[in-house]
DNA sequence: ATGACTCCCAGTGGGAGA
């Protein structure tokens, strides 16, 4: 089973893109099982669901004008959908959940947070607040959960690739860093560092300055795995040459394989 | 360099992203 996330920036401009990633995916044998989608950008009535579906995936999706907007795509059906974060009352469409093939998958854009002494740094903390007390819940009807997306924060020194020049600043805060510890402690661990990877690996490049020619990045798109799914992980990879195509994101997708799970019964 | 690009909505400029 594999599972993937993908910050888009506009599902206007990246469908094709996104499309073609799915087919190529497909043709390695091993298909994206299901991919969670942010900053789809577009309201619900826009949203490509015939063209998507054509592709043989379902949709869940939640978006608004202009920013955000999340999705979660899946070959299989996705039940128990939920749209943003139940009890938070939050005018931004930024979380899609839904359960595929007996794993809870939640899908999140977290808020950016601007600057650490902005108000849209206090929503940020407000906002990862809940989500840590929703997944805890989620985690405990659902044993079998990943949390993935671009989780806008950068939560060591060796996911920035200059981490002294970026001390301190937007998404390498220690109060960033400590709601990320607040996650793990939920008993979610990072897929990607269950493995070896190449050093200076990063899911973000700024479209100035060259930033991605000179591989000049932060890892912040993750993906969190429960201690019950974490024994069927078996990689994690960041697929950088998708940042190499025309019109790319600005962010890669990350992608998770998963063994099978244990026999039921 | 408080920049550099890309996207959006707007409307010949500006906010946001990270």
């Amino acid at each position: 089973m594999k599972l993937a996330t993908w910050n888009v920036n506009s599902l206007a401009v990246r469908l094709p893109q996104l499309l073609d990633w799915l087919a190529a995916q497909a043709a390695t044998g091993s298909p994206v099982d299901a991919v969670v989608l942010q900053e789809t950008k577009l309201v619900d009535e826009k949203f490509p669901q015939a063209e998507i579906e054509a592709a043989g995936y379902r949709v869940v999706f939640h978006g608004q004008k202009t920013y955000n907007g999340v999705a979660l795509l899946s070959r299989g059906a996705a039940t128990d959908a939920v749209k943003n974060i139940p009890g938070f009352d939050d005018g931004q469409a930024r979380v899609i959940a839904g359960t595929v093939d007996g794993v809870r998958v939640i899908g999140a854009y977290f808020p950016n947070g601007q600057a650490p002494d902005s108000d849209k740094f206090v929503y940020k903390m407000r906002w990862q607040d809940a989500l840590h007390d929703w997944v805890r819940d989620e985690l405990a009807h659902h044993p079998q959960l990943v949390l993935m997306g671009d989780f806008n924060v950068a939560p060591e020194d060796r996911d920035v690739y200059d981490p002294v020049a970026w001390a301190g600043q937007i998404h390498c805060t220690p109060e960033e860093r400590a709601q990320f510890q607040r996650l793990l402690a939920l008993g979610l661990v990072d897929a990607f560092r269950l493995f070896e990877q190449p050093p200076k690996s990063w899911s973000w490049w700024d479209y100035r300055n060259l930033a991605f020619r000179r591989n000049q990045g932060l890892r912040i798109d993750h993906i969190l795995v429960s201690a019950a799914l974490q024994p069927r992980v078996q990689a994690c990879v960041i697929d950088k040459p998708m940042r190499k195509n025309e019109r790319p994101s600005d962010h890669a997708p990350v992608i998770v394989t998963l063994g099978a799970g244990p026999a039921a019964g």
